[in-house]
DNA sequence: CAGTGGTCTAGACCACAGG
DNA sequence: CTGTGGTCTAGACCACTGG
């Protein structure tokens, strides 16, 4: 019996631990001993542990050793794309449509999340996406212009706000939020659908380094689900 | 200028597809023209570049070289931990109530998703999660007894089937969806929020090879966030 | 066919943390 | 201090796929 490529080296490990070979919180063989027993190198070994590891079902630690994960923390990936490629990716019609642009002094809330002064210039940019002519999701933006000055010429007529700042704004990270949010009189009209409808929410705040570059919601239709796998 | 470990490589590589050094779409240089550039050996760029193109920035095909992705997918990471822990990182008591656990007949739907019979024994759980003694959670779950016979004997409660399943039976993989749900008048009961309130949905199936192992859907007070970063 | 990424190896040194 | 995982190296072979 050996496994010469991580990828079975990983199988068998999970494997015993789908058994209950190794328990939960349970020490498990040392690199080096599993290398032994598996006729492969400690390397090999390395890479199908740390896979586990990255994948939240070992915990490991210098000198500890590893562990079968207590609590396997379940990672669920959601994939965030272009809307316009999400809508393709549907086999259906893209279509866009932009309602607003404007010049305009971010409410409260918006500027605290962004961290930006009450005078600080931002553009405001509200827009639907459609797919095969019925509306998909609804984008409300907030951009900081004097980090994103090139958006003052940007008219976000043909193209949205999601695909340009992808396209020519670096980022450092963000953050997300996923919430329910019951629809108020103008998101209903916009997605067509009735008034106080459950839609789901993402909240995303885009950073370059230390300063923020975007704000968005996008606000998906009643029937809407987010999918990915375990 | 050498970077000799992974990370340095990896974040010179991240500050030129930032800086637009190397454009979206564009060919980067081989794995060997970097090890010589950087003065260190191909494995480590190698690492650096599979760590990137994990996380959706580049695209890599053999033969055909790296690429700077045109469109970098997102991917965000959800931590799906065990209802009891995520209440108790956010600092507040965990409660648990069984409100209901019986055997009967899943509904037409739910056997479709799960690919049982209409016959099949199926375990119903509902129960409540609570964080300081206010309503957190609504757990509606449906349990395979044919493959989950030691359920039968577990009363849940005292332990959630959130928590008990997770301990003891393995799985392969799952299926997740998220959206939202507007409260009907029996879970806007349990959860003390308005009817219509919108919810936050969590349905996961859950797969041990080819049999389906148990179905749930957790639903969330209206204010509640899933956050994540990207 | 040949260029590129994907992986394995044996050995080495290092960083961290338990005892 | 010592055991464990984390990483780097140089070299090798392989698998895929574009031309």
């Amino acid at each position: 019996m050996s496994f010469r490529d991580w990828q079975s080296v990983q199988e068998e490990v999970l494997r015993r631990i789908h058994a209950r070979e190794w328990r939960q919180g349970e020490l498990i063989p040392t690199e080096a001993e599993l290398a032994q027993e598996f006729g492969c190198a400690r390397t090999t070994v390395n890479r199908a542990l740390r896979a586990l590891a990255e994948a939240g079902l070992l915990d490991r630690k210098r000198k500890a050793g590893t562990r079968v994960a207590a609590a396997p923390v379940a990672k669920a990936t959601l994939d965030i794309a272009i809307i316009r490629q999400e809508v393709a990716a549907r086999g259906a019609k893209y279509g866009y449509q932009l309602i607003d642009r404007s010049m305009m002094r971010a409410p409260a809330a918006v500027r605290g999340a962004m961290q930006v002064t009450a005078n600080c210039k931002t553009l405001h940019v509200q827009a639907l996406h459609m797919a095969n002519a019925t509306p998909y999701a609804l984008e409300d933006r907030w951009i900081d212009c004097e980090v994103v000055p090139q958006a003052l010429v940007e008219p976000f007529d043909t193209i949205s706000a999601n695909e340009w700042l992808l396209q020519h704004v670096p980022y450092t990270h963000g953050d997300i939020a996923i919430s329910a949010k019951a629809a108020d009189a103008d998101e209903a009209a916009h997605l067509c659908c009735p008034e106080q409808a459950a839609l789901l929410a993402i909240d995303r705040l885009t950073w370059d380094g230390t300063r923020a570059v975007t704000k968005v919601r996008l606000l998906f239709r009643p029937e809407h689900e987010l999918r990915t796998e375990l």
